[in-house]
DNA sequence: GTATTACGCTACGACCCGTAGCGAAAGCGC
DNA sequence: GCGCTTTCGCTACGGGTCGTAGCGTAATAC
């Protein structure tokens, strides 16, 4: 999860208590000062460890925020709720109820925005929370095409794309919905998008 | 734009030339400070001003770069392609190449990300950027349901939470591909995209 | 001309940054 | 037990940015 870890045989070991208390006091600095009031050294000061510390641990802000962040997507998962319509507003409600928290909303704004500038960054974001959470699209289709709901996919390379497509417009539309539109995605919501995404603005409304 | 316009009789007038020079010497040190780097002494150093002046106008960095980012917006169109799909891939791709400028990119995801602690910010990000913007999916809608490729809202309410939810799904999507998955959104995978919105993933494949 | 406002400039205390240096603490191998 | 190695907490530092105050000057309305 840090910068780097020295796999060092002999010394003091690092603590592994401090790390979880700088990253929860990574949070709850998010929640109450944003990105930009927030400081190393309040963080510090909330974790209880040293300013050196935490700069001996992890190279700076953005870093230690995308670590901070990457650990409240790690408990998404795909309930099966017997119909590809219900797993999907299944996996999207819970991603919504994460991203309605404070510390999700502005800590991954935040980190992406940097990352515009930061090709390190933006690869960390892509492995600490992106593809990680691309297998929820991976196992919705398979257990889709094993009920028939989806044809399978002829091309995996096509296939490929389809899934990066779906990932976009599924984790787009609600971070969208949630942080600029800044209105709730709830069940109702979700239902009206999810007819979206499987039949189509053509297809006839409710 | 400015944060207030005093309705000043008398006095000497602000300078436009001033406002101009100062939202162009904030996209300018955009692309080459990003977002956290950037600092208004800096701004004004560019922009040929004093930094009293700067402060005198904005209430701060935030403020400055929602009116520095909402002037790139103004320039999106609907042109007239013959077809809805067509209609929309043209404005996707408009979209798609402001949000490939780095200004655009580092400074919206910015204020976005602070507006989730700054009611009053996300109310002009609302009214600057994306209310004005709605236009092109009213008018899109129109277009299409006078050709006849959708059927007329029955409701008022059910039509305006469409349009909504249309605006989540194009921009988030749009923003996710170009910003976190960091590829381009090009022809390609606009075409995709507007096929997968107007008919659902449950229809076949190309 | 006079009143009024905007402007440029300078200076200021306050805060945060990121690093260096030090002695003490906590493990590992013997 | 004992040394070796690494981490830890603490303090201190120069450098940079913040946002504001004060002042004299420039530009407009009446």
């Amino acid at each position: 999860m840090q910068s780097r870890t020295p796999v060092s045989r002999t010394g003091r070991p690092r603590s592994a208590a401090a790390d979880a208390a700088i990253l929860a006091a990574t949070r709850a600095a998010l929640v109450e000062l944003g990105w930009s009031k927030l400081t190393l050294g309040d963080v510090a000061v909330r974790a209880g460890v040293a300013k050196t510390t935490l700069y001996r641990r992890w190279a700076g802000k953005n870093e230690l925020v995308v670590d901070a962040v990457a650990e409240l997507f790690d408990e998404l998962t795909l309930p099966d709720r017997g119909s590809l319509a219900a797993d999907i507003e299944g996996v999207v409600l819970q991603f919504a109820a994460i991203l309605a928290r404070p510390e999700a909303r502005n800590g991954l704004m935040a980190v992406v925005a940097e990352s515009t500038r930061d090709d390190a960054l933006r690869e960390r974001i892509r492995a600490s929370i992106v593809d990680r959470q691309k297998r929820l699209v991976l196992a919705g289709r398979a257990r889709a095409q094993a009920r028939g709901e989806l044809p399978p996919e002829s091309d995996a390379r096509e296939a490929e794309r389809t899934v990066d497509l779906i990932f976009d417009m599924v984790a787009g539309a609600v971070v969208h919905r949630t942080l600029v539109s800044a209105e709730p995605a709830d069940e109702e919501w979700v239902h009206g998008f999810t007819r979206v995404l499987l039949s189509g603005l053509s297809a006839p409304g409710p």
